[in-house]
DNA sequence: AGTTGAGGTGAGGGAGGTTT
DNA sequence: AAACCTCCCTCACCTCAACT
């Protein structure tokens, strides 16, 4: 196996089809399926849940996207702002969002046509991947200290947010962990992630700030 | 609130050489 | 023979400016 394939490479179903550089010039009038030959590698076709979930967000713009509409944000021109992005990236990544079903597109205005990008149910889900990343970066990149905190809404007082287990709320932190096939893992998840692994994932530690 | 076009950048992959 | 390394090309993604 090569190392590749080891990763979870599979050719024949993530390389883009090559084209020359006067079809790319027809790309705003593209249909569909000619669009998603021209995408850049894809993980759609993953198994794992973790390459599927990049596969909506892992383009940076997304997640800072959604981590200013979880913060309220809704109309094209304040994420402008907020993120300096240039509007046809903008344009862009909304457009995704949307398409992925994590934005809402609505029309607040007929003459002329604004729209504003509103959550959905799947796009507040991300909250607690935005919180996550948060602390993350405030334990691990923030030597000057942290720039923005989690803050209880009630009491005001800064939260330190950890993982739990949602059946019994115990923390993940100090248990021993692996990642494991689910139920409906194929024969190539349950190979991939057979007995070897159990030992190689170390439970997330708590790091002093 | 977008769209279009020009041009820059860097990751990814193929090809071929080198090492083990 | 397999693994590894390096070079080079392609192309997806980006910014910027101009425009509707």
């Amino acid at each position: 196996m090569t190392s590749k394939e080891a990763a979870g490479f599979n050719p024949g179903v993530l390389r883009p089809h090559k084209i020359g550089a006067s079809e790319q010039l027809a790309l705003s009038d593209a249909p569909a399926a000619f669009v998603t030959a021209m995408r850049r590698k894809s993980f759609e076709a993953m198994e794992c849940p973790i390459a599927r979930s990049l596969e909506r967000v892992g383009e940076w713009w997304s997640m800072l996207i959604l981590r200013d509409a979880i913060n309220g944000v809704t109309r094209f021109d304040a994420f402008e702002a907020s993120l300096k992005i240039a509007p046809n990236m903008l344009t862009r990544r909304l457009r995704t969002l949307v398409e992925d079903g994590l934005l809402e597109r609505r029309l607040y205005k007929e003459r002329p046509k604004r729209y504003e990008y509103v959550l959905t149910d799947r796009g507040r889900d991300f909250f607690p991947v935005i919180l996550a990343l948060l602390d993350y970066g405030n334990r691990h990149f923030a030597p000057e200290g942290e720039a923005l905190q989690i803050v209880d809404l009630d009491t005001g007082r800064a939260l330190d947010p950890v993982l739990v287990d949602r059946a019994t709320g115990e923390p993940l932190a100090g248990k021993r962990l692996k990642l494991a096939p689910g139920p409906a893992a194929s024969a190539a998840m349950c190979e991939r992630y057979a007995e070897k692994h159990e030992a190689s994932a170390p439970a997330p530690r708590r790091v002093k700030r």
